[in-house]
DNA sequence: GATTCGGGCGCG
DNA sequence: AAAGCGCGCCCGAATC
């Protein structure tokens, strides 16, 4: 067994009486997807396994180690029916493995899409479509959980080997028959990594300055009230757009007595909304827009918040990888993706770390561009700002025109400023405007797209058919035709989107997969661990954060400039390749510092 | 009392 | 004046 290489090594649990500890078995293949061996272990024994694996026990030696950043001789890809888990046991353990796939994010992109000839086998498997496992339960309430099955309880995917045996064997039988099998073993390579870079940022956790964020908070709010009481900078408030309102009892929280509070007072709008409220001219405007920033702080990000997510100098969010239909990342819990830039100086690196930050600049756009193969919208983003670059060309006037224009284009804008503009995209950039144009065409009949490697939107609902289909009978009402309108456009400019920003999520996470293999090789560093990391991350540079184009590393200062490079040679990796040789870039806005300041 | 729905606003 | 995509979260109000 010890001198066959081993390709991939499937996971699962053993059936057992219950009453023994629970035992875990693997099962070895090679290349072709054969079986060449078995193994049973404890679960205590898995994460030893796990690392002796990783370090090249099983297999062939290929190769003089250590020489170079990248580990020479990859370890095998782990199988998992569904990353959460197992793998934050074995990050507290102190292991981490290179490479997996994902079995219930793999049956995710399968089932639906369209590269898939043969999508029959999959899709009957119904048992793999479902939630993930909870990463934010505490493992004791996992097994409690187990037992309790019954009410509110979430369906799982099978963590046991035989059925992830099974579902291993469909899904690659249903990647050898799709039409561009490439394109799918990137993509589900990458949504796999990007499972692993889930777990591990949760493990290792985003720095953050508590009392930082406490300043931040009583500077703006007040200091922190007693009890659930709100604080005073904020009753304040309160009292002057009363008194603007000579309203002494109104109820700010409620918008709907808000909304008649501000119509008694002679301020005719339909909503509270601040941006129409921003157009009034009245004395209570004002502080009633600085009123609602308040409380959205306090409710979204105050101390309760703090409270909640922030433990020993580290925010731990939940992330979702794939929780978005287009591939984006969602989360379930802690706002991750909603962390207001207000609240940005709270990221702060440990003493003697820093925080190397990276985005990519117009994501999106690029993304367009090398997917449709427009060389002349790459031209104008080549090397520069991509919007600027279109005032150069001399499509539009000035920086926020472009903007507008391009954010119009990907967005389906039909009317006002954006829909005066889009027309000049399609005059200078025909091939990235027909790509869009095309995909809304599709949704708009109902049809379905997909994305640079193939991740393919969902059908429209059975709502969304039966209105199309009642706008089609004789006896149809002009209000029956108006809906279906308007849900056939609502459908186009989904499917047209879907396809810009499911390739763009494709591209971070190509860049993100990349990066995490150049971090995992850089050394270990001999002093200074980062004190509330677990294990794995506390002694070299690591990835915290990731908002769909952007990055933030935890690294040792000494290791930052070597970070920074590898953010920049990922990205360049990763547009290599996605879209090979095509005339478009990656640009970054990179910085190092104590702090996670943009700009 | 527990659950759903929509307004409003934060992020890309 | 929110037109135009994708989310999550909180709150008040409606509903069971």
């Amino acid at each position: 067994m010890t001198d066959v290489p081993t390709a991939a090594c499937v996971l699962g649990t053993l059936p057992g009486t219950g009453f023994e500890s629970a035992r875990i078995g693997i099962i070895d293949l090679d290349r072709s997807g054969a079986e060449i061996g078995r193994i049973e272990l404890a679960e205590a024994a898995l994460p030893d396994f796990v690392r002796d694996r990783e370090n090249g026990a099983g297999r062939e030696a290929t190769g003089a180690a250590g020489s170079t950043v990248r580990a020479p001789a990859p370890g095998p890809r782990w199988v998992l029916s569904d990353t959460p888990k197992w793998y934050p046991q074995l990050l507290a353990a102190g292991v981490s493995v290179e490479r997996c796939h994902d079995l219930r994010l793999s049956h995710a992109i399968l089932a639906r899409s369209e590269l898939v000839t043969a999508p029959d086998a999959i899709r009957a498997a119904a048992d793999w479509d479902a939630a993930p496992a909870d990463a934010s339960a505490p493992e004791q309430a996992a097994a409690l959980f187990d037992v309790d099955a019954g009410r509110g309880h979430i369906r799982q995917v099978p963590h046991d080997l035989e059925a992830a045996s099974a579902e291993y064997a469909r899904q690659s039988a249903a990647i050898e028959s799709a039409s561009d099998p490439g394109r799918l073993r990137l993509l589900l390579a990458a949504e796999s990594a990007g499972g692993l870079v889930a777990a591990e940022m949760r493990a290792g956790g985003v720095p953050w300055d508590e009392a930082e964020h406490d300043r931040i908070l009583t500077e703006m709010l007040g200091p922190r009230p007693i009890r659930d009481g709100k604080p005073a900078k904020m009753l304040a408030k309160a009292d002057e757009v009363r008194a603007a309102l000579e309203d002494p009892r109104l109820n700010l929280d409620s918008p709907n007595r808000l909304l008649s509070g501000l119509r008694n007072a002679g301020i005719n709008v339909a909503s509270t909304s601040k941006w129409e409220l921003a157009e009034i001219d009245h004395p209570a405007i004002a502080p009633l827009l600085e009123y609602k920033k308040m409380a959205r702080l306090l409710s979204a990000n105050g101390w309760h918040w703090l409270d909640e997510w922030v433990d020993d100098g580290r925010y731990r969010p939940v992330y979702v990888p794939g929780g978005v239909v287009t591939g984006r990342w969602a989360a379930s819990g802690g706002g991750a993706l909603q962390i207001p830039r207000q609240l940005r100086p709270a990221l702060r690196a440990d003493p003697g770390w820093r925080l190397v930050s990276a985005d990519v600049a117009q994501l999106e756009p690029r993304a367009l561009a090398a997917m449709s193969g427009d060389r002349a919208m790459a031209e104008a983003g080549y090397g520069k700002d991509l919007y600027s670059g279109l005032v150069d060309a001399g499509v539009v006037a000035t920086r926020q025109e472009a903007k507008i224009a391009v954010l119009g284009a990907m967005y389906g804008s039909t009317t006002g400023e954006a829909g005066a503009l889009v027309p000049r995209l399609r005059t200078n950039f025909p091939a990235a405007m027909h790509l869009v144009d095309s995909a809304a065409e599709v949704g708009l009949r109902g049809g379905v797209v997909s994305t640079w490697l193939g991740r393919t939107s969902p059908p429209p609902s059975e709502g969304w058919q039966r209105l199309q289909r009642a706008a089609n009978r004789f006896d149809a009402t002009g209000a029956d035709e108006q809906r279906a309108r308007r849900a056939a456009g609502d459908q186009g400019r989904f499917t047209r989107n879907f396809v810009v920003q499911g390739t763009a999520a494709e591209l971070a996470l190509a860049w993100l997969a990349d990066l995490r293999l150049r971090l995992a090789g850089l050394p270990a560093i001999d002093e200074k661990p980062a004190t509330a990391s677990g294990p794995v991350f506390s002694r070299r540079a690591h990835l915290v954060f990731f908002l769909h184009d952007e990055v933030i590393i935890h690294a040792p200062a000494e290791q930052a400039e070597e970070a920074a490079d590898a953010i920049r040679a990922a990205a360049a990796s990763a547009g290599r390749l996605l879209f090979g040789d095509a005339p478009v870039d990656f640009p970054l806005d990179l910085s190092i510092g104590e702090r996670a300041i943009k700009d």
